[in-house]
RNA sequence: UGCGGGGUGGAGCAGUGGCAGCUCGUUGGGCUCAUAACCCAAAGGUCAGUGGUUCGAAUCCACUCCCCGCUACCA
């Protein structure tokens, strides 16, 4: 009875690097539920990609004197390398630039047409005829016409704080090139929210009980406070996934539109490159299936609100037309554990200003398990939470190297040197041997549950409680001692310690996934515990994308206590993690913001 | 101003009606297998303030004072 696990995940937007609050946000959590339940034998499935359209991309193409589809092809690389060295195992990571994501937007549009949620609107947007393109009122400025402040966006005035209709604006000047755009109309589609919220109310109201109150503050609560209304779902744009209807030439969907469709259309692919097409459907046209959405709490409304909007407006006609199957609903996200934001050493993250831990650099100078550690230690699943460097020195060295590496170095190290490299024969265990045990196999209940409900830092710190366990086993055992006088012993000790760790390592494998693979080496397994992230090209008629995939068919890892048998060959250990020295703390301070 | 979040021992947090807990740090002790790691013990809080509801409040209500987000295609 696996179960069938949908783990969708944020698609970052391709115009900037990922940086630390990128990852405890949304990809990393992704990751360590995707690893439990890939450990718990179900059937679960990680996808994401690059979000490949949309203005800034065109905007910084011309900026770079590049094409927006460079733009997209560079950071997408990026982005695939940066996971493939974090350990974020997705089952497929593509883009939104793909002719199989495209087909699959454009059959959620004519779907929604279809059963009547869709209408068009005539408005007037500023044109800039330098450019030849709509201008997004973000970049245009000009004089408010509210408070006469000179320097006025489009969307907003920094000088009253008044939110503006941009047409208004005096003396309007286009951000990009400063010529002076002209006002022209233009028509667009728009969704039809109002239309849906009965649905999407009844959609939340069915998982008010388990959704984290952040989420549903910012969805259920929203609607209830102030109704939903339709939005513009096209854009003036050639950057994007054309509008499949005639005579709407050189318009496009609008990025927040198609980039959500991209779980779907991610399954999608994801099953054609595993030669099994319409596998997508045990996860998509299934009620049982779960989703699960990782998202940071900007995406709120657009996961929790307008995603299950389009795909219960789209209803049975997706499958009509994209599959020709008949009667099937797409399954509605089941969860969407949102987390709140990280900031860095008290002040919001921002990229622009370089205040920002970025991922890339991080990894050149540090292994990627105490990043996941401190991530997820300091995940800000309930509030936002601080990435202080001072913290994360002390976390990995009084809590990840001293509790957790250092057991398993002290139990494995004094194993090797006393019984010939072998995990040694146990008496018959004593009470406080199977105390131990049954201890550190609660473990699988306990860390399992929280993990389910994507309560990671509790399930993380209850791993971390049974390494403590074990280091207090070995101080009342101390075999350092009895093996002087009774090596049988100091024998069965060491064996229960060994067992001890052995499933631990498996408990922590979803966070530590790099050093738990380690220990296994060294315990004497062959066989690794998760697969390998391949990548590979993919050519379709837009060109080529890239693609990050993962190969289970090594993975031998099982969520379940470990069965270690006396007499297995051991490796020759090492320590796990690297103590860290205090002077990196003003090291990495002083990188900040330069 | 509007909306939202938060103020709990030195630090970071848990705790939504019933003797105030966890991790780290600090101090003292133990051990010596281990990356000066590990184990034990202790000190340390009028749970922002005031008033109220209640047999009983960190926890509910009212008001006050601070901090921080959002209202920006900056995650």
């Amino acid at each position: 009875m696996a179960e069938y696990i949908l783990v969708a995940v944020a698609w970052p937007y391709a115009n900037s690097e990922i940086h630390v609050g990128n990852l405890t946000g949304s990809y990393l959590p992704a990751d360590i539920f995707t690893r439990y339940h890939r450990l718990k034998g179900n059937q679960v499935i990680m996808v994401s990609g690059s979000d490949s359209h949309g203005t800034p991309v065109t905007v910084r193409a011309d900026a770079e004197g590049t094409t927006p589809y460079a733009v997209y092809q560079k950071y997408h690389h990026s982005f695939i390398e940066l996971f493939q060295k974090a350990g974020l195992a997705y089952d497929l990571f593509t883009s939104t630039h793909t002719d199989n994501h495209f087909r699959v937007s454009q059959a959620i549009f004519l779907a929604l047409q279809k059963n009547g949620y869709l209408y068009t609107q005539k408005e007037k947007q500023w044109f800039s005829k330098s450019q030849n393109r709509f201008l997004p009122d973000r970049y245009v400025e000009g004089t408010c016409y509210i408070c006469g402040y000179e320097n006025a966006r489009g969307d907003q005035c920094d000088g009253c704080g008044n939110l503006l209709d941009a047409t208004q604006l005096i003396n309007p000047r286009s951000k990009i090139d400063g010529s002076v755009p002209e006002l022209k109309e233009t028509e667009h589609f728009y969704l039809d929210l109002g239309k849906l919220q009965p649905q999407i109310v009844a959609f939340l109201e069915a998982r008010q009980s388990y959704w984290r109150p952040n989420v549903l503050r910012q969805s259920l609560g929203q609607i209830q406070a102030e109704k939903l209304h339709g939005r513009p779902i096209t854009r003036d744009l050639d950057w994007g996934i054309p509008v499949p209807i005639e005579g709407w030439e050189g318009k496009c969907l609008y990025v927040w539109f198609e980039a959500v469709i991209g779980y779907l259309s991610a399954a999608i692919e994801w099953s054609q490159l595993n030669g099994d097409p319409d596998a997508w459907q045990m996860w998509w046209f299934n009620p049982n299936a779960k989703g699960y959405y990782f998202i940071g709490k900007d995406n709120i409304p657009f996961h929790a609100v307008i995603w299950p909007g389009q795909l219960i407006g789209a209803g049975e006609w997706f499958g009509k037309l994209f599959a020709g199957i008949d009667n099937k609903l797409l399954t509605l996200p089941y969860d969407v554990p949102a987390n709140e934001f990280m900031n860095l050493e008290g002040k919001k993250i921002s990229g622009s200003r370089n205040w920002a831990v970025w991922g890339h650099d991080f990894l050149s100078r540090y292994d990627p398990d105490p990043l996941r550690y401190y991530l997820t230690a300091n995940m800000p699943e309930n509030r936002d939470s601080d990435w202080d460097w001072q913290d994360f020195l002390q976390r990995n060295n009084n809590e990840l190297v001293a509790t957790w590496g250092n057991l398993a170095n002290r139990v494995l190290s004094f194993a090797f040197r006393n019984w010939a490299g072998r995990v040694p024969q146990p008496n018959e265990l004593r009470p406080l041997d199977h105390q131990i045990l049954a201890k550190v196999e609660d473990g699988f209940r306990s860390v399992g549950e929280n993990i389910e409900a994507v309560h990671l830092r509790t399930a993380l710190q209850e791993g971390m409680a049974l390494a403590s366990e074990v280091n207090r086993y070995l101080d009342e055992t101390a075999p350092w001692f009895e093996i002087k006088k009774d090596k049988e012993a100091a024998a069965t000790s060491i064996y229960t310690a060994l067992r001890a760790i052995d499933s631990i390592k498996t408990l922590l494998a979803p966070f530590l996934p790099f050093s738990a693979e380690t220990l296994h080496k060294y315990l004497g397994y062959n066989n690794p515990l998760f697969g390998e992230q391949t990548t590979q090209a993919v050519a379709d008629r837009l060109g080529e994308h890239r693609v990050l995939r993962y190969d289970s068919h090594s993975a031998s890892g099982k969520w379940s206590p470990s069965r270690l048998m006396p007499g297995q060959l051991l490796k020759e250990p090492a320590p796990l993690f690297r103590k860290l020295d205090e002077k990196i703390v003003e090291e990495e301070r002083s990188r900040l913001g330069g």
